[in-house]
DNA sequence: AACGAAACCTACCGCGTTACAGGTAACGGG
DNA sequence: CCCGTTACCTGTAACGCGGTAGGTTTCGTT
């Protein structure tokens, strides 16, 4: 079994698949992913509704590969975060709306009952929690104001993210998203 | 024109009215606003989806309405809020995760293209974020930590109590919604 | 050149959706 | 007692949805 031309066929198909994961994302950002239909998705790229379910059997498969991209996406800089990375993570953000809005109106979506991204979510947060709570403490150590502990403040870092990024997709113009986040870390650097 | 009991079928129309725009909350929460369709909501009120009609001569309608009682809801304390007060109704939505779960969920829909309720989420922050910097105005004055003015530090305090909310609905045993929250206030009592 | 698999497409099914049309029974006011 | 309004219901139109079945073309391998 040689490699050599088999991977080609491998390659395009995988790029196909990407692509596809892509134009999803853009969907997703537009009618969130109940409002997202596979017919769409497809036109994007140039194929049927049935020639997209093709490359993935079902709604719910297409829906997990994009969560998984997403995983890539983020763990890249994972190993070692700091604060200031942070900050500059907020303002690349800013400028890149399609993304933020896939998976702010994914999680709206996955509170409700019986959600396919819903266990996704769960154990991203938890993970995103102990993650930021290990870069706080890298940070600041135990000295954060008010004796907060790097694992009760962790919460608050994140709910500070996501919370100023539905204000600000309501209202760009209202709403300074890197400079309120700063505000907030800056909050954080006092000492108690 | 005798008011007598003209009144009597006009409540009865009015209660009916508003047992439907619960159990639109209810079935909003679970499944979105999307998600949701008028036959669910019918169903629980013991109506079939045209009589439902009757009464919200489109899904729109009944979402308006929905929205409407919302404001309604919270217009009772805004006249004066305090920062204690605040902390109060957080603990006490954590009791009531339906109601949060509800606008929660339509939240998150509402950064989606075309969603009807876009503009009513938007008009909304844009007065709540006056609304809390006038509640942080009057209890800190200017005096808030790192020279933030109560402006700037509006934006964040909304942002917490929302971004709270998801982490909690997500998982309600790995987060303390109300005492982080109490944090994040006592992160704000700090002097500069 | 032959073959087998991958990459699509057409056709179709069954269901759920909002909304419209029109009918009917109950009920309250004159 | 009549009559108009209110409060529903049945029927149905029109459409979009995810998914299946099965065929055909394309293409790399042998």
């Amino acid at each position: 079994m040689p490699y050599g031309d088999a991977m080609n066929a491998r390659v395009r198909s995988e790029e196909r698949r990407a692509e596809i994961v892509r134009a999803a994302l853009e969907v997703i950002a537009e009618r969130g992913y109940r409002g997202a239909s596979l017919a769409a998705v497809a036109e994007r790229v140039g194929l049927t509704q049935q020639g997209l379910l093709h490359y993935f059997p079902t709604k719910e498969a297409l829906l997990v590969a994009v969560l998984k991209e997403r995983d890539q996406w983020d763990a890249v800089p994972a190993t070692r975060w700091r604060i200031d990375l942070l900050a500059s993570l907020v303002e690349y953000n800013a400028m890149r709306p399609g993304i933020i809005q896939t998976f702010s109106a994914l999680l709206g979506e996955s509170v409700t009952e019986g959600h396919p991204a819903r266990g996704y979510f769960t154990d991203r947060y938890r993970q995103v929690r102990e993650s930021m709570a290990a870069v706080l403490r890298t940070e600041y150590g135990d000295r954060l104001p008010n004796g907060l502990t790097p694992e009760r403040t962790a919460p608050l870092l994140v709910a500070v993210m996501d919370g100023l990024q539905y204000q600000w997709l309501l209202d760009p113009d209202a709403v300074d998203m890197p400079g309120a986040f700063r505000d907030f870390l800056a909050l954080l650097g006092e000492e108690a």
